[in-house]
DNA sequence: TGACTTTTGTTTGAGTCTCGTACTTAATAG
DNA sequence: CTATTAAGTACGAGACTCAAACAAAAGTCA
């Protein structure tokens, strides 16, 4: 417990009120749409007055403007207010992914709006220049006039220390250090973060996705590799060093499986995109999402597939359900190559899930298809580089 | 993503400020130890003044006392300070725990003393008569004269809600609904909150106990079943309803296993108390501790008890594994009847863990054993009870 | 012994911020 | 056209932090 003291870090001085105030205001309107300053006093609790000065500055600092009343007339009685909401003008966040067949961007902007969203394929797995490219390229794109990017984040299939720089270890990129981030910063010219890309797509869901509705949420992704993001009370769970979340190679579904860290029993050794492919006997295409979607389009005239999808539901069912039983998510959502399999997948998942918690009073979470797709990780990125923003340790200008 | 925005709570006025900052400085002195008023402007980064006026605050309220120069001279030039410490005449906070087979009372103040610590064995499981009497002895040893108590904590072995409050499945005591925090309310006159003992157990190990060193700590009681409690960056980890740490049904060990709920493959049904008593053939005494005891003893002379263990601790690295691919503690303790079973568990725990995280980077963590013994849950129940003060949620007197 | 240095803790005045109240503004109801 | 209702603003009071000045309590050194 020694850093709790450190971390709780120093509100301090009544400027530091202010900010914290004003990120209680940004984030009422983000979460809960624009609002007058009446009902953003409602909202927050703060005076009248309080709310008046908020807006105004952040009017002043192109943060939020002022909208026309929604068309229905008033039927109240009264002056009617003048609703704000975020402006989308000024404020940007970038996020890219680097990923092993390609690499992706996507801007944010400060309203929760996407200004750009593009995916590339790539040649040789982590191409970096790929990805400065892009990032330079999104960059020229949205930069017009007076835009100002707060925050850029890199999503990378890989373990990411704490700090949300270092790279650990990234074998399918072949990369680790600081660097990465350090490249990104010069090209785009703000801090740089640098997170997992199970935990930016699982911030993804939350935020935008298919797990809006909840503060509690658990992703998971699926490639070749299994990882997963966990979102509680709003924010990443990350672990001690940053590695949470590594649940490949949890022993769970068939033990004889070999995986391929050499060992048995991993859980990607029975889900991932290679056992799948191995149960049903397909070869692998061009990209995960492609593959699936072949394996999905086979299952259409082909019990045996159909089968050997149910199999791996099942296992993806027993995964989740341990999942369960130690961080009780509300909603469970499964990304990557599971979306194209969809229901052949969710179905005997679910079944699993709901026959391994049946007894317990233990609570059920919901299992959903990622809505985001191909984009989320980038897209969880970008908004995790507001995080500073709605939290209020970084000010907009 | 709805309640981000409330949770993250008015701190409002210059009040809440106020309120914040004299949080700060109390968990400097909680975690950091007595210090001068000037070396606690250094740790916390206030003005000087600021701390002056805050500490003088404290002492009014009896929450802080200036305590004489550590005996050593001051070799240093320059007026020298007077430390201030918390102190422990004043405010208290309570923990209780209703188990199966006993009831415990822990009291700690404001320092982190322990005031008063004692467990009683109740014939009938979920004894709440006794666990009041229990309560009202407490209360009438410890508050002699201005004594306050800050509030009460109930640690009880089943699922409590988010609410800290409602008990939702306790099948071992018969409770449920938040009738017990109200019985406890009445007898203490506090406030009182319920919560899953394995939590408050871990919380206990995060602040006095074996994982005091860290801010991601796991812990695992063991009695008839497996309980988890998760700390991440210093606070519990509940999960959307509550009941995150629900590790004992994960399927893991041997899957043919029979488990108490009447499936199979239950990780309590490989290391649960009931599974070892199996194993090794002895029978069940009058608490887990004592049997767990009687078989560490067994193992002395008996090689076939020695190898049972050795079974029950590869089933438990096994879990250990698991539960930090997904969780990355920096610690793991191990609490109940691991205790007296000691290293003949422990070791090859570690060994199993070891080969399980070997190939990944994955961060490995300690494997210790609980320090508190079976006052651990009351104790961290008591700890709990200071939480809203050391938040700055509470303000003292 | 006595002036000097160094560090602690308090005092003081300035600067911010929130808040409640009063006031202005803009709409509807009759 | 007047009364009513609600939104937004202006203003002064109150609370708090902070930097700088100041007083107090030690050691250092001539």
């Amino acid at each position: 417990m020694t850093t709790t003291a450190d971390r709780a870090a120093s509100p301090g001085s009544t400027e530091g009120l202010r900010r914290r105030n004003t990120s209680i205001v940004l984030r009422s309107l983000r979460q809960l749409g624009p609002a007058t300053r009446a009902e953003l006093a409602k909202r927050t609790g703060l005076a009248k007055a309080t709310v008046g000065v908020i807006v105004a500055g952040l009017e002043a600092a192109g943060a939020v403007t002022e909208i026309e009343r929604s068309g229905s007339v008033a039927a109240v009685r009264g002056r009617p207010g003048t609703p704000v909401s975020l402006s989308g003008h000024r404020f940007l966040g970038i996020g890219l992914e680097l990923n092993v067949d390609y690499v992706a961007v996507a801007v944010l902007d400060l309203s929760g709006q996407t200004r750009l969203s593009a995916t590339r394929p790539v040649a040789a797995p982590g191409d970096v220049t790929a990805l400065l490219e892009l990032a330079a390229w999104a960059r020229g794109q949205v930069s017009g006039n007076g835009e100002i990017l707060v925050g850029g984040t890199v999503a990378v299939p890989g373990l990411v220390r704490g700090d949300n720089r270092t790279i650990d270890w990234a074998p399918n990129i072949g990369l680790s250090g600081a660097g990465l981030a350090e490249d990104v910063e010069a090209v785009l010219g703000c801090p740089v973060a640098v997170l997992n890309d199970a935990n930016c797509a699982a911030y993804a869901e939350a935020h935008h996705g298919a797990a809006t509705d909840t503060d509690h949420a658990l992703y998971l992704t699926g490639t070749v590799g299994i990882g997963a993001g966990i979102v509680d009370r709003g924010d990443l769970i990350r672990g001690a060093v940053g590695f949470a979340g590594e649940v490949g190679h949890m022993p769970i579904g068939d033990s004889t499986a070999l995986c391929g860290c050499g060992r048995r029993g991993c859980w990607e050794a029975s889900i991932g995109l290679y056992a799948v492919l191995a149960k049903v006997g397909l070869p692998e295409l061009s990209t995960p999402l492609a593959t699936a979607a072949a394996v999905a389009a086979a299952a259409a005239s082909d019990p045996r597939v159909t089968a050997a999808l149910e199999e791996v539901g099942r296992d993806v069912g027993l995964g989740v359900a341990m999942l369960t039983s130690v961080l009780d998510p509300a909603v469970v959502v499964l990304g990557g190559y599971f979306v194209p399999l969809g229901e052949l997948v969710l179905a005997p998942a679910r079944a699993a899930l709901d026959a391994r918690l049946a007894s317990a009073a233990q609570h059920r979470p919901e299992l959903r298809l990622s809505t985001l797709g191909i984009e989320a990780a980038a897209m969880g990125a970008a908004e995790q580089s507001f995080a500073d923003v709605f939290s209020g340790d970084l000010e907009l200008v």
